[in-house]
Parts: C-alpha cells; sequence; structure tokens
RNA sequence: GCUGCUGUAGCUCAGUGGUAGAGCGCAUCCUUGGUAAGGCUGAGGUCGAGAGUUCAAUUCUCUCCAGCAGCACCA
C-alpha cells in the first residue's frame, strides 16, 4: 500500500485488499458482550441456488448500508448470514446430474459465499451456518419435540396432491392444470397421515400482535390480516324436513328473514349421502368438481344449484326452505354451507334470480323504504332491519347481537368466531430436509426420539434414480428399536417443510450454543431484529410463520421476545428490458451480454439484425434478461455496483439495471475519487455556504440512511459532490471533502478506505464515526424571496432571514422589474410571506 | 370485483401551498499527459385529466383516467 492519490480509483486491486483488511481486523465480528447500544441488522438468508443474483445484491447491499452505518454511529451491530439449505432444487439437480443433494448444496455455498465476500459486505461471517448442518436441524428436531410436548404438535389425516409417476407428493404451485409440473402426470388427491403445527391456536394473537407492528408496511400487515382472516358471525342449525339437520355460518345474522334457500358444499356429507341413491345429484356434484380454479374462471363461472328435495325450516318463520347442493359453496370454511339470502349478498342474488327464488329486502335506507325494489344486484351495506319481525327498526349492528342472543337462548345456535387461517402442515415426504423426530411402533404408536439421540442425521447413501422419497426405500435407516418399548419399529421418513428452517434461524445468528438450540439470555440481547430486510413475496408464509415460532417458543418459556422482527423493509425487484425475435409463432428471447444497445435500438451482436426491445420485467432466465454480478463486478468493482443498487429507485420500488446506469455509476466513482484527491488539509479560508451545505447534507443523509431512503441519500451525495467541486480551495472545502468521504463510505466502503490511507489518516474508515453535524449551520441566514404579479415571478430579492414584512414590501414594489410589470396599474392588496416571497394583486 | 401503491424532463426519481430540480441520456463545443477519459454550454416539463378551496395549487379536497401489485365465490 502506497500513500498518495493515484489519478484513477482502480478497484481490481483495490477491492480484495480491503476486504482482506477488514476480515483481519476482525471489524464485523459482533460482541454480545459490548456495552454499545446494540443493533441486528438482517436480511433475508439465501437458498444457496448455485449464484449470487442481483436481488441478492441490492437486498445485502442495503442491509450492508445500514449496518455499517449504524457501526458509525457507535452500536454494537450483528450483521450475520447464512444458508436456506434444504429444499427441492437440490433433489431435482441429484435427479437431472446425478450428484449427492448434500454436496451440490455445498459447492453452491462456497461459490456464493466467494460471490458475497467480493462485495465487500460488513458481515460477521464467524456466525454463518446452513440450515443442512446436522448441528443446526438437530436443534431444529429439539424445538420440534418441545413444541409437541407442548402440545403444538400433531396429525391427521390430509389430502395432498399425489403424482402417481413420481410417486411424490406435490406443493399446489407444483400442480399445473392438474398436471405434475414434471411428470406431466394428472396428480391425484390422496389422504396420508401429515405432521401439523397449530398455528391456529394463535390465530388471534397472531392478529392482535400486527397491530403493534408500526414499522412493517401497512401492505403486509393488510396482507396477513387477509390470511389470518378472522370474521364473527352466527353458527346456526337449521331442523330438515328428513329429521336431520344442517349447521350453517353467517356474518349477516341480522338478515335471517331474508333467507330463502339453504347451499351447501358438493362435498358436504349430506350432498354425499344424497349422490349416493342419486344419479342425477353425484353428476352434479362431478360437474362442480370439474369447474376450473383460475380467477377468470371463478370470475365467470355461473352459480350453479342441485335442489336435494328436502326442507330446510327455518327457525322464527319455520317456513320450509329448499336446500341445494351449489357450486359457489366451500367446504373447506365455516361449516360448507350456507343460508341464502339473495337480498343482501351478491352470490345468492345471482343464484335465486336463476332458480327463481324470492328475493326479500331486510335491510333498506330507511324504515319508509321497507319495500323498495333492488337495482338488479344484493345490497350488503347498513341500513335499518326491516320485515323481520321483533328485529324491525333497528340497525345492522343491534340486529346482530339480538339473533345471536335469541339464538343462544333457544340452543339453535352460538355466536361463533371462525378463521381463514389452517393449521400448518409441515410434512413433506422428500430427502432432503430436517427428518422428523419420531418413531412409529406397533405397540406404543407414535414416539418421539429421545433429546439424548438427536440429531437423527439424514444418510448419506442415497439414489434418485429411481422414483420416490430415498427415505422410505433405504436399507436400514428407518429400521430402529423403539425408545419407548425395545421392539422393532420404523422412523418417520416424512421431513420438515422448510419454512420451518427459516422459522428461527434470526434466534439460531443471535447465539450458537453446542448443547442447545439457543441461549435465552444471549437472544435477549439482540432480538428483537432491529431492521429485516427482504423480498414481498415472503410478506404472508415466511414472515407469519416466524411470527409463530417466535410466539410458541415464548409460549413455552424458552425466550422472552414475542415478534421477531422489530422493523420490517421489503425492497422492490431488480429488473432489465428483454430483447427477442418472433419467428413463426415462437419468440426467441436473447440475454443483455448477447446485444448491442445503441439509443433506441438494439440488434443482435452476432449477425447485427435488430431485435425487438420489450418491456421492463423482473429478472428471470426464463426471459433471459438476467446480468451476472461476477460480469458487473469484473469491470466496474464493487462500488460502482453497490452504488447502482443504491440509486435512482426507491428502494421499495423495482430497479431497472441498464448498462447505461453502471456506466453513470462508474463515472461517478471516479469523479468522486478525483475530488477526494484535492483534498488538502493545509487550505486556509472559510466558505460559509459550502460549509452550510456539508452540514447540511450530513444530517439529512443519516435521516436518509435511517429511513432507508438510499436513493434520497445517493442524491444528496450528488448534491455535495457538485458544490465542492466548484467552490474554490478552502478550509471548508478540505472539511467538505472529508465529510464527503464518511459520508459516502457505507455505501463505497473499498473506495473509501483507499482514499482514507490516501488521506493519510491512520486506521480502516470502517472503524471511523459519523462526522458531527453544527446545528448552527444548518439554518440559513440568508434568504431569496420570490417577487410575484399577476401569478408570476418577477424578480427575486436576496435578504437577511427575518427581514419584517414592511420592509420586504417597500423592497419588492422598489424593483425596476416589477415597476415595469405593474405598468402603473393600482395596487390592490400586497401578501407578504416573510422569508418565502411578495405577492402583489392589482 | 375488492384492496393497496404509483403517475413531475427521453429514462430513473427528488421536491414544494409561493422561483420546477438531480443523475443518466441527448445536442454543441473544448481538451487529448486525469485518457478503456475529462470539461464547458445547452435543449428538453399543461408536474396524468377535470372540478373545488385560495391572493396563489404540481402540492390540499373531491371525481375520473392509466399502470403495477396483492387478494378473491371466505358466507
Amino acid at each position: 500500500m502506497s500513500g498518495g492519490h493515484d489519478s484513477r480509483f482502480d478497484p481490481g486491486q483495490a477491492d480484495a485488499r480491503w476486504q482482506a483488511a477488514w476480515d483481519e481486523a476482525g471489524c464485523f465480528y459482533a460482541d454480545s458482550n459490548s456495552d454499545k447500544p446494540k443493533s441486528y441488522v438482517l436480511e433475508m438468508f439465501p437458498y444457496p441456488s448455485g449464484h449470487v443474483h442481483m436481488g441478492h445484491v441490492r437486498n445485502y447491499t442495503m442491509g450492508d448500508v445500514l449496518a455499517r452505518y449504524k457501526r458509525m454511529r457507535g452500536h454494537e451491530v450483528l450483521h450475520p448470514m447464512g444458508w436456506d439449505a434444504f429444499g427441492m432444487p437440490a433433489e431435482n439437480a441429484a435427479m437431472e446430474k446425478n450428484v449427492h443433494p448434500g454436496g451440490w448444496t455445498r459447492a453452491n455455498i462456497a461459490h456464493m459465499k466467494a460471490q458475497l465476500k467480493r462485495i465487500g459486505f460488513a458481515l460477521d461471517w464467524s456466525r454463518e451456518f446452513a440450515t443442512c448442518d446436522p448441528d443446526y436441524y438437530g436443534h431444529e428436531q429439539a424445538l420440534f419435540l418441545d413444541l409437541y410436548e407442548a402440545g403444538l404438535v400433531y396429525r391427521k389425516e390430509s389430502e395432498v396432491n399425489w403424482d402417481p409417476v413420481d410417486m411424490t407428493v406435490l406443493a399446489n404451485e407444483q400442480v399445473i392444470d392438474g398436471k405434475g409440473w414434471r411428470s406431466g402426470a394428472v396428480v391425484e388427491k390422496r389422504k396420508l397421515s401429515q405432521w401439523f403445527l397449530k398455528i391456529t391456536d394463535f390465530a388471534e394473537e397472531l392478529l392482535d400482535g400486527l397491530g403493534k407492528l408500526d414499522d412493517w408496511p401497512e401492505k403486509v400487515r393488510l396482507m396477513q390480516e387477509n390470511w389470518i382472516g378472522k370474521s364473527q358471525g352466527l353458527q346456526l342449525r337449521f331442523a330438515l324436513s328428513n329429521g336431520a339437520s344442517v349447521d350453517v355460518y353467517t356474518t349477516r345474522p341480522d338478515t335471517i328473514f331474508g333467507a330463502s334457500f339453504v347451499a351447501i358444499a358438493p362435498d358436504h356429507p349430506i350432498a354425499q349421502d344424497v349422490a349416493a341413491n342419486n344419479c342425477d345429484a353425484a353428476n352434479f356434484i362431478a360437474l362442480c368438481k370439474r369447474g376450473g380454479t383460475t380467477a377468470a374462471e371463478l370470475e365467470t363461472a355461473e352459480k350453479l344449484g342441485f335442489d336435494i328435495g328436502i326442507g330446510a325450516v327455518h327457525p322464527f318463520t319455520g317456513q320450509h326452505l329448499p336446500v341445494y347442493i351449489a357450486n359457489f359453496v366451500l367446504m373447506e370454511y365455516g361449516t360448507g354451507a350456507v343460508m341464502g339470502v339473495p337480498g343482501h349478498d351478491q352470490r345468492d342474488f345471482e343464484f335465486a334470480s336463476k332458480y327463481e327464488l324470492p328475493i326479500i329486502r331486510v335491510v333498506a335506507k330507511s324504515a319508509d323504504a321497507a319495500n323498495a325494489a333492488f337495482a338488479g344486484e344484493a345490497e350488503a351495506g347498513d341500513g335499518v332491519v326491516v320485515n323481520s319481525q321483533f328485529l324491525d327498526g333497528m340497525s345492522v349492528d343491534d340486529a346482530i347481537s339480538a339473533v345471536i342472543a335469541r339464538a343462544e337462548s333457544e340452543s339453535w345456535g352460538q355466536g361463533k368466531t371462525v378463521w381463514r387461517l389452517r393449521d400448518w402442515g409441515v410434512s413433506r415426504q422428500r430427502y432432503w430436509g430436517t427428518p422428523i423426530p419420531f418413531v412409529h411402533c406397533q405397540t406404543c404408536g407414535i414416539v418421539p426420539v429421545p433429546k439424548s439421540q438427536l440429531p437423527v442425521v439424514l444418510p448419506d447413501d442415497v439414489d434418485f434414480q429411481t422414483p420416490g422419497n430415498p427415505l422410505v426405500r433405504h436399507p436400514d435407516w428407518k429400521h430402529v428399536d423403539c425408545p419407548a418399548c425395545g421392539a422393532k419399529a420404523e422412523r418417520e421418513t416424512d421431513t420438515l417443510d422448510t419454512f420451518v428452517d427459516s422459522s428461527w434461524y434470526f434466534l439460531r445468528f443471535a447465539s450458537q450454543p453446542a448443547d442447545r438450540p439457543f441461549d435465552r439470555e444471549e437472544v435477549a440481547k439482540w432480538l428483537p431484529v432491529e431492521q429485516y430486510i427482504g423480498g414481498i413475496e415472503h410478506a404472508i408464509l415466511h414472515l407469519l410463520y416466524a411470527r409463530f415460532w417466535t410466539r410458541a417458543l415464548n409460549h413455552i418459556g424458552l425466550i422472552d421476545v414475542q415478534e421477531p422482527f422489530a422493523s420490517l423493509f421489503t425492497q422492490g425487484m431488480v429488473t432489465h428490458e428483454t430483447y427477442s425475435r418472433r419467428e413463426g409463432g415462437r419468440e426467441t428471447f436473447f440475454s443483455p451480454a448477447e446485444v448491442t444497445r445503441t439509443g433506441d435500438r438494439a440488434v443482435l451482436t452476432e449477425d447485427a439484425q435488430p431485435v425487438t426491445v420489450g418491456r421492463v420485467i423482473k429478472m428471470s432466465k426464463s426471459k433471459k434478461n438476467v446480468v451476472d454480478p461476477d460480469a458487473i463486478i469484473d469491470n466496474y468493482g464493487a462500488d460502482a455496483v453497490r452504488w447502482f443498487m443504491l440509486s435512482d429507485s426507491p428502494p421499495e420500488r423495482d430497479l431497472p439495471w441498464s448498462e447505461a446506469g453502471i456506466e453513470g455509476c462508474w463515472r461517478y466513482v471516479q469523479r468522486l475519487w478525483r475530488l477526494l484527491g484535492q483534498y488538502d488539509p493545509a487550505a486556509a479560508g472559510e466558505d460559509k455556504a459550502l460549509a452550510r451545505k456539508t452540514h447540511q447534507t450530513i444530517a439529512a443523509c443519516a435521516e436518509d440512511i435511517e429511513a432507508l431512503s438510499f436513493n434520497k441519500a445517493v442524491a444528496r451525495l450528488y448534491e455535495l459532490t457538485g458544490a465542492t467541486e466548484k467552490a474554490p480551495p478552502s478550509a471548508s472545502r478540505s472539511q467538505a471533502i472529508h465529510s464527503l468521504l464518511l459520508l459516502a463510505s457505507p455505501m463505497m466502503p473499498h473506495l473509501a478506505e483507499e482514499a482514507w490511507h490516501a488521506m493519510g489518516e491512520s486506521g480502516l474508515i470502517a472503524n471511523a464515526s459519523w462526522p458531527e453535524v453544527d446545528p448552527a449551520l444548518l439554518v440559513e441566514d440568508e434568504v431569496t424571496i420570490a417577487v410575484q404579479h399577476k401569478g408570476k415571478l418577477r424578480d427575486t430579492l436576496t435578504v437577511a432571514k427575518g427581514t419584517p414584512k414592511d420592509e420586504l414590501e417597500a423592497l419588492a414594489l422598489a424593483s425596476q422589474k416589477v415597476q415595469r410589470s405593474l405598468d402603473g396599474a393600482e395596487v390592490r392588496k400586497v401578501i407578504v410571506v416573510p422569508d418565502r416571497l411578495v405577492n402583489i394583486v392589482t
């Protein structure tokens, strides 16, 4: 390392040097015993697919800037990294390339870790782990057993998507048009015994907790709220004319006098009974099952019903209502049966119109409008209850309470809360996941593996050349003695959903004892995560599961926190335009590397013929609109890439990648470097305007970073750079350069170290403090005042801040430009806003 | 259909009840020992549309339009 300032910044030789220096100094090691205030900055850990993509780079750069900034503000920062390493792609690779999922995963991790290191992230690598480490998943098995002890784990029969060719269970998203995504075979519904976690026990808590997550995006809280889906209403029993009865659930018991039919789901037990003896009913049910499930199909699907010829007795009027099997009633929600109130529910309205059932008004705008006609659609809104005997004249809310009270006192119904949220099925019939630590014994039944025998380790010698779960056909892995009675027994061969792995990894990052999943005290030092950053695609599942696990572990007394993530930020995607050609019916895509872009046109480099420039969309392999971080870093260095990730787009919005954009960043890196080279500690003289600009920027930049508005911070650094370049040499200018370097250091850490060293500063800038703000310099003492006439700007005045109104008015009227504009007209009114403007009205 | 977000320069975005801004791009010119460059200057805007409040609206209110996203027969 030589002192002095070269004419150009060369990331090719600087980046790796400073990365090594940080490692050597152990800068980013998080000390839980430090007295400093603690900050836990976390980005969603990646799946080791093999390559870091631009989305990762953007995500981790944001967290990195925040982590480095917090360190500069004197915080002890925990900024860890690890690998969400179980999952299907490894098994797919095993089948396609005949490699072991573990080996494939380890190789990917090694490669991606090297890629992340090249970008210079301030990570505490000493805490790194992969969820496929037996050490990690063994502790996960222990936690699973704890939850089992607490009654939060159970088994039940559940329907799954079964691919008969691959002999495996498919996730819903792997079923395309009813066929397996890989085999193309028609997927069957099969009943299997599955492991479940009782997340529904926490539905109320998870919902209430959302209200306190003030630093979560409103959007995400709303999505979770909808997902949990709390609704309150009445479950009531209709006696049937055949002697049986049917339970229905409604959120609008106030409209009970408007009921003109009862509808049950096609898979409702009553419907099944009827179908057993009635071909037409059976045919109708089969027809319902064939119905599509896409949004468009649901939108346009006609409401269809089949009258089963049984009457349902209305609890108040005693009237017999027809009972239909209907295609729009879902078995999974409520009781799988509804009362049809056509006047006040749009679906029921459509149904009643088709089958010519009565449409009775029981809610009106006012009591006078009791018999008003419907305008071709149901009225779901608020109003006064009418045509409803003892409810007449009540508000909707009062009538709801009154009907529930009556139902409960007469024992034909009761108030009930229904949730959309279901228990979480965690069984996967897969190899590459955490083995579920249970044994099936003929005499003892389901027996937990004793904690002393954990971890239950996956066998290495497995083959993927035959379809199905390798754990099932492994020669000896599953054969064990029952831990309870010692007889021959079999291991559970299901493994856990990988969402379980990511539901507590943030605890293990905070604390990693060998003998326990985590240490309660250590966890308390770091949790909750101060800032969590990741993609919006995890708004519901991952974030809800992680919240559930945290609450469940709190519930059984293992940790003190309830909510894992105090503040959540969801960043936008990295996008790129697409390049394609349409030949015949086929569209062929080309990667940015194959295309030469000039102005509005793009040609394929190979044949110099034009290609169509398509929309700017998320980078994806199928559209080939991806750029490789490694190649970009080779060309421009880590700092230019980091700078691009932060500039332009607000972080929550999509960031369009472009060659021109990275070029611009590269130029700015060099421009900043040149300016930093002009640092002269010996320069004398004050430049008040520049000093003011400097301190305003320090203050604003801090605010922007804390709000994660990195693009604004970047814009301010551009401004300060421009102002400093233009200023003549002075002590203020040197100060500006010095501050600018510190402000830019979290974003361009390599350039910052290089310049810091060249300036003759000692130590690493990574350990330096954020510059102090002089509050006196934040306020302007001179202001520019606009002078308007007829709503247009005529002149500006530069005056001392706080110049009184009358003085401003006199100055404005004295202006030659204003006089010319007035042209002798009578001044009727003058509006003076101190420090802002003078408006002359004629 | 419901909900949310967005609409300001060619592009990506700041900003504000009172002078419309930055970066990139574009154009002209200059430099050629900062050179896989650098610099000067410049053009470019009904601040999505309409109405209201105001001395004054891009900003506040209302209506509408467009784009994007999420959810969706949840009783």
